[in-house]
DNA sequence: TTTT
DNA sequence: TTTT
């Protein structure tokens, strides 16, 4: 087992590409705020990148912007690369399989509805088919 | 919500050590393996630096041992310091507030009885009064 | 492992009570609103007991309401008993270990502020130390 | 959200059926034995009523049998029906989505190989493609 | 009805 | 560094 349950909120709006064979990946990182407080009283921030594919990755793509809240879950992946540098650095990704949109409709940019946000008023979306 | 739940292998033995203020804390290394293969035929293996404080920590300080499988429950966090060259580098950690052995006693190294390793026979420990 | 995690509406103020011995137990009934729909278009709601203990019976206590939108985390327990014609029933508790508020205070009942609810502006208790 | 994830022991051989229109449906009951002792120093057991649907069925069908020990991870569902004697029940129904076996094949019935058991080796099957 |  |  390998799994990972998020709240948080978007840092960017997400990005969408395609890999050579046609599919769909999305990306953004997620700010979650820790519970606790920093010995000097600060709320500290950790920040995640989160990588979704296919239907997921469109469904991310199209409802999620910028400064929302979201739950996300999925499972944790480590992935090395060379910086500018040259240093090897790893990555910690979260590869999603479930995402649910936390944030009101209301309460986002451009939006004056009281409904939730997201297709058919359907707040969570997933791959199951029941 | 920062959640995380791993099942892997540990790598190593599990060190305890004691904060200024004499609280324990033990760390290990964790070994959790992929389902999928990598496009060479091969099963990668994703290593996770595990924390625990307090009475769980020197419970997985008695108990645990390299090569056995756990279960382990907790929160990621993001650390940053400098190596030995000065580079930033980040790492994450699992600071964890469950754990359940899931090797049996009797697969255990130097052991020989039927039942499962542990406190009272008590595989999993954490830290809820009820 | 038995566990349940759970996001809902309390359909009544909570009810906190004493053992014998002094232990706090609060009780509530929490409904969940299922994503599909049934085959007459209806959204269908899963009515579950929440049972919260100790410490974490009097946070329930204090700061939850009727109404309020909250994550519960916990275990799943059956119990048996017989309803006032005699006949033998089976109920099934959520036993929690973890709760965190999700309705922001501005939209509380008798309130207007703009923070989220609870202790020290903290949505989230549970029984860890760290 | 509604969540639930379970370890435990079959109490029979799964059962499967087809619905009118096709779809593929396993049950089966899963014992979950407490980890904390009755006054009376007994182990307790809940039991509960797993569901499967469509290749998650077939594959639990497939590969499960009586006394083996799995996990399992879905959400719960309520059903009312009217037993023999006229009385309304109400059932709770666990629809999992993931289901990953955990009794190794040797120590199986009938089986002497050292592998865990299942489809390629693979202990863990779920609806995701990634 | 299972299992440890 | 583990394990299957």
């Amino acid at each position: 087992m390998n799994k990972i349950m998020l709240i948080g909120n978007l840092g960017r709006d997400p990005e969408m590409n395609y890999t050579q064979n046609g599919t769909a990946v999305t990306k953004f990182s997620l700010a979650v705020t820790r519970r606790s407080k920093s010995p000097s009283g600060e709320r500290e921030t950790d920040w995640f990148n989160i990588v979704a594919w296919s239907q997921l990755a469109e469904t991310c793509s199209n409802y999620l912007k910028k400064g929302q809240k979201v739950y996300v879950e999925g499972r944790l992946e480590q992935r090395k690369y060379n910086d500018k540098e040259g240093i090897q650095r790893t990555v910690i990704d979260v590869i999603i399989n479930d995402m649910e949109m936390l944030t009101p409709k209301n309460q986002q940019p451009g939006n004056a509805g009281p409904d939730y946000g997201g297709p058919d008023d359907l707040g969570e979306l997933d791959d199951h088919p029941f």
